[in-house]
DNA sequence: CTGTTAGCGCGTTCAC
DNA sequence: GTGAACGCGCTAACAG
């Protein structure tokens, strides 16, 4: 094992422990022949010293945490890139939780809150209930959520509202009346109202505005992926009179809806308009229609703004929120509804 | 801050700290009634034993550090998946590295082989040179490789010849003989012999097998990317006599000569047939033809090697070497060439 | 400026 | 069976 200690360094520099600790961490007090001749026995013994031990003597890890329903989505990785990347830049290191089920999340809740391992902690897209809020406040360690929503809890989010009537109204201005809705399951086990939910309302609400009544059988949830999608698509092109445009939550169920519509011969946009949600990499490959969101910047946002709190930082409004901008990002796949 | 400790409960319980350690940890010999007065205690102060100090004692951290070029490409992500469920399952940690350019890099193996932090590494794809290993090797930390090789470590591999050959064979047995090569650079900055080096080789090697002499001008390489990918499949459609078929070394590449092929109004694949590398979750939205190499799988493999070796277990060849399958993905991006 | 000492919070001996 | 003391490697506070 690594075994030399900042003591062996002492005594082949023929100095205290003390000395040899003010060099490593660059104090200023230390005359140049000493630093010289310690700096000298540390590379001798290719000394290393020992963060463990370190962290201890500190009370402090550098380490931070981020909870996310990890490498399932292509927008986590968008985010998790920002978030990576401001971290690197303050030297704190990341430690990923993976956390797809209810019965990991609820570990990771318990065991997370010690307050010692982690400096800091990111939450990502699954917010905490009231009770883990509690707990996570309680154990006094700071957390920013991204993409999540919390009263108690600085967060950067978009205004998924707004996303939905966005995104409708621009099928509505091309001049489609039947539209329908594809989403995730609004009633997520980790009962919280989904950015899903939200959009929904967005939908829900540009038709209200336009007066165009509210089909209950052109709205429809499942397990997000592709293939539910694509399933959900294809129940609303056989309906007898399917809708004309879709609007999907995501753009991985748009993708889905695109394989229906290949399907059923129909070709985008002529014949069906499709407009997806998030802008991932894929949605330029596609040439989909889509609701832009700033999914790295979500990243670089939430992790300066905990380092900022890490430092001590405190806020005007006692938890920030950082709300950032949607925007249509208009490509090939919606077009006015087909003449008859 | 959390500042319970171990003391504050034995004092709760009146009995010593030993005993409590030994609550804590499972150890036979406590009486149940101490057991209980400890337990209580532990509850009523809501203490949690510090994870930070338990190592130092211990000299085991419960850390595996990932290395890896992170969040970049969608393979990586999938190999991720891999290693973070083997992981999970035996309660480690994951503490992930994103590591893009070379200063980073440096660092990294600078920093890492501390022996105390990390009870394990795995370096996924840019593997580690003959200085670094030694280094690595010295500090006596477990170490896999996936997706790269040296000699010094296990490791879980492709055979990346064996694909290139098998990309470039399905071509040549559609009728191609005006076969195309693009990929990243060759040399890369990592002084290593990169898969798309062996993949060339094995492209080399169906064409000569077949023999069809080898046109310099239909092998191009550049920086890894979509639009990197496009250029290239651009200059080689310009061609006086061009390629009919264009093998890219991997997924992102072959989507970028997709993009060149609609620009060049090419048909897929009557005009042009493209094949892949990887079979990324994109190359099934796009219908891609491609190799597929089992990303998910090699996470997982590596993993377990990693996991047993911490275990002590030994290996009868002394490093072991998992050498995963490929095979070919036919969808409906080649076809045989435009008859004349 | 520099050596010494006291913890950081645990696990692990020892004696009892 | 159980408590007290020691040490992990380091930083910080205090003398000198």
């Amino acid at each position: 094992m690594s075994s030399t200690t900042i003591r062996d360094v002492a005594k082949r520099a023929g100095v205290g422990v003390g000395t040899v600790s003010r060099v490593l961490n660059n104090h200023p007090s230390v005359r140049e022949a000493t630093r010289q001749r310690v700096e000298e026995a540390i590379a001798a013994l290719n000394y290393k010293p020992n963060p463990i031990a370190r962290q201890l003597s500190m009370g402090r890890s550098h380490n931070i945490a981020v909870i996310a329903p990890f490498f399932i989505r292509p927008s986590f990785v968008e985010r998790l890139r920002g978030v990576d990347t401001v971290l690197a830049e303050h030297d704190y290191d990341l430690v990923l939780y993976n956390v797809e089920d209810q019965a990991k999340r609820d570990e990771l809740y318990h065991v997370l809150p010690r307050g010692d391992f982690f400096d800091g902690l990111l939450i990502l897209t699954l917010g905490p209930d009231d009770e883990e809020a509690e707990r996570l406040q309680a154990s006094g360690i700071p957390v920013v959520l991204i993409d999540a929503h919390h009263p108690r809890f600085p967060r950067v989010i978009i205004d998924d509202v707004e996303g939905g009537y966005l995104a409708t109204r621009h099928l509505i201005e091309l001049g489609h009346h039947r539209i329908a809705y594809i989403s995730d399951i609004l009633e997520s086990p980790f009962k919280q109202v989904g950015a899903s939910a939200r959009r929904y309302e967005g939908y829900r609400r540009a038709l209200a505005e336009a007066g165009i009544d509210f089909r209950p059988e052109y709205y429809r949830q499942d397990h997000h992926g592709v293939r539910e999608a694509q399933q959900m698509a294809h129940a609303l092109l056989e309906l007898p009179e399917p809708p004309t445009a879709i609007f999907a939550a995501s753009d991985t169920q748009a993708i889905g809806v695109l394989r229906a519509a290949e399907e059923h011969r129909l070709r985008v946009p002529q014949d069906l308009s499709v407009i997806g949600f998030d802008d991932i990499e894929v949605a330029e490959y596609l040439n989909l229609t889509t609701v832009h969101q700033p999914l790295f910047t979500s990243g670089v946002e939430g992790a300066e703004l905990l380092i900022r709190m890490l430092n001590g930082e405190t806020f005007d409004p006692e938890t920030p929120v950082i709300q950032l901008p949607l925007r249509l990002i208009n490509r090939q796949t919606t077009a006015p509804p087909p003449s008859r």
